[in-house]
DNA sequence: ATAACATGTCTATATGTCTCGACATATGGA
DNA sequence: TCCATATGTCGAGACATATAGACATGTTAT
């Protein structure tokens, strides 16, 4: 994830609509919905919400699979954590004690019962 | 952080030059730098650069102080471990599997040096 | 007070984004 | 094949953003 491609993804991210699709697709994780009902979910036309996801995979935050007649999305968690990477790197690259507690902040609170596996 | 204001950081953020001087912000924290000098860094007339770094006020990611003639900024860096909580949590809230993958990769491969803090 | 400096605001223009109707394409079933 | 379903593409109008010149504001020094 470079600045460049991080821009399409905090572009595709900097509208209500994406995020709100965004957000119900890492919720089905990791089953996808057809484009059919993440449009009738965010009540916008099937077009609009095409040009959208087309946005949100453009950034790298969603995949997408035929199935049938159907476009199956899915949430690309592996683009998600690259684009939350870059950010970290931003601040951690040679300065690990700007970066700490904002990784303290996550094992504390956010990811409390998954701990285990971190350790 | 809530999903209007993560709105205002993800635009701020969607932009080369705003992120070309959140970088130089966090690079250069906890100490600033003057507007004159950001606008310089990003080569962008003054005004421009007002303008941005105006963006990036609104999405909560740098702050200023006057300091004589000028205007230091310098980088929010709560703000910015906001937004990426606000992150996080999308894809944690119920679901602490999909997110400990990605707490993971921070503590194995950004922050290795400052562990210690977090334990 | 006057001048030089640093920065923000106003304004206009150019460019990009959002939305959605109309149309096109692809799949599955009768 | 013909039709219904599901989705993508195109085009236009409305709206938002980016850029930068001109001007205004606030600060420091003389």
């Amino acid at each position: 994830m470079d600045a460049k491609k991080s821009q399409a993804a905090f572009a595709a991210l900097a509208q209500p609509t994406r995020l709100k699709a965004f957000r119900k697709l890492v919720a089905a994780h990791p089953n996808g919905l057809p484009a059919g009902e993440i449009a009738q979910f965010c009540k916008v036309p099937h077009n609009t919400m095409s040009t959208h996801l087309a946005a949100l995979m453009r950034g790298g935050l969603i995949a997408v699979a035929r199935q049938g007649r159907s476009m199956n999305y899915r949430a690309n968690l592996d683009g998600f954590r690259g684009l939350i990477d870059f950010m970290l790197r931003d601040c951690c690259n040679g300065r690990p004690e700007i970066c700490a507690p904002v990784v303290d902040e996550f094992n504390a609170a956010c990811c409390a019962p998954a701990r285990k596996v971190a350790s």
